[in-house]
DNA sequence: CTTCTGCCCTGGGAGC
DNA sequence: TGCTCCCAGGGCAGAA
């Protein structure tokens, strides 16, 4: 279950091990893992060959590798099982049982072996695509006015997530986030998780950060005070950050290993998955409760409708 | 416009 | 032992 800090992870490892290299040859071995490329598989083949890889970029959880001299980029998403594998080319072993998608790439002047970028995935939640850059505006009340960014198509309504210096602690962005947020009736829980108003919360980290500050998921965003907001957005902050610096060191040897293996999972949940479990500030039994076809869990002393 | 439901997919595990 | 069913998850289409 690769959430942002796994994909910003993946994102660190790729950028160690494949910028400037070029694509030489891309196999897809199951189409359905391209179906979010318009032109199809014969067409996402042709786009890459040949591209030299620049930079490797991340919103949210998506993934998109840059090229020199284009105006296209290779988005990633990993979806639930997703895995991007590097690998030495000339190493023979028998390729992974849910490979996809491989692209074999030449090396550079600073890395000369040649390798595969493989794109693992079990349950094939996840997908890559060859889509156009473009300069898209923020999307925020009252505008963030002039900023714009270059991403891909495929993610132009995806907001920027909590790691994005653009909403750090304090700035203008964070404070109308908050007003965004303020702004809507539904149940808080379903404003975090929807990635058009702030990206890169899943159902693991919402349900930890509501926790961290004492609010009921379940609780309509435009009922909150600022303060509330602001305290809830930093533990998301907080809590993501910290699942990256322990989950950070999965990208050595040439291989990512993105299963939900982060270490931070077994150690450090304080809400999900601790259903029957005592919570760690008032004793009181975690619950679960069905929310949005999901499992929430909760303290129900700690955070009251 | 907002809000909500159902669906995509696979394999591990529970229950019979 | 083998079968069936449920569950996990993010994001999107399409409906209300």
């Amino acid at each position: 279950m690769p959430e942002l800090p796994e994909v910003e992870t993946v994102r660190e490892g790729l950028e160690r091990h494949v910028v400037g290299r070029t694509i030489r040859d891309v196999s897809v071995l199951r189409d359905y893992s391209v179906r979010r490329h318009e032109g199809g598989p014969h067409d996402f083949v042709d786009r890459l060959r040949g591209e030299t890889i620049e930079y490797v970029a991340r919103r949210g959880k998506f993934l998109w590798l840059g090229f020199t001299g284009s105006d296209e980029a290779l988005v990633g998403h990993l979806g639930m099982s997703g895995q991007l594998l590097v690998k030495d080319a000339n190493e023979q072993t028998e390729p992974h049982r849910h490979l996809r998608v491989r692209m074999t790439l030449e090396g550079s002047a600073h890395q000369p072996n040649r390798v595969f970028l493989d794109f693992v995935d079990q349950r094939t939640f996840g997908y890559l695509a060859v889509s156009d850059l473009a300069a898209t505006p923020d999307e925020q009340p009252g505008g963030l006015g002039t900023q714009y960014s270059t991403v891909p198509d495929l993610l132009g309504h995806i907001s920027r997530d909590l790691l994005d210096p653009t909403y750090g602690p304090e700035t203008p962005g964070r404070n109308l986030l908050n007003k965004k947020i303020r702004s809507k009736q539904a149940a808080i829980k379903r404003i975090l998780l929807d990635q058009s108003v702030v990206s890169g919360i899943g159902n693991i980290y919402a349900d930890e950060a509501l926790w961290r500050a004492r609010i009921h998921g379940e609780r309509p965003a435009n009922k909150l005070t600022r303060k509330a907001v602001d305290e809830l957005l930093s533990h998301a902050h907080d809590v993501m950050s910290q699942a990256l610096v322990q989950g950070g060191t999965s990208f050595d040897a040439l291989y990512v290993n993105v299963n939900g293996e982060s270490g931070y999972f077994d150690r450090s949940l304080n809400a999900y998955g601790q259903e029957g479990h005592p919570c760690g500030r008032c004793g009181t039994t975690i619950e679960r409760v069905m929310f949005m076809n999901r499992s929430s869990f909760f303290c129900p002393k700690c955070q009251r409708k």
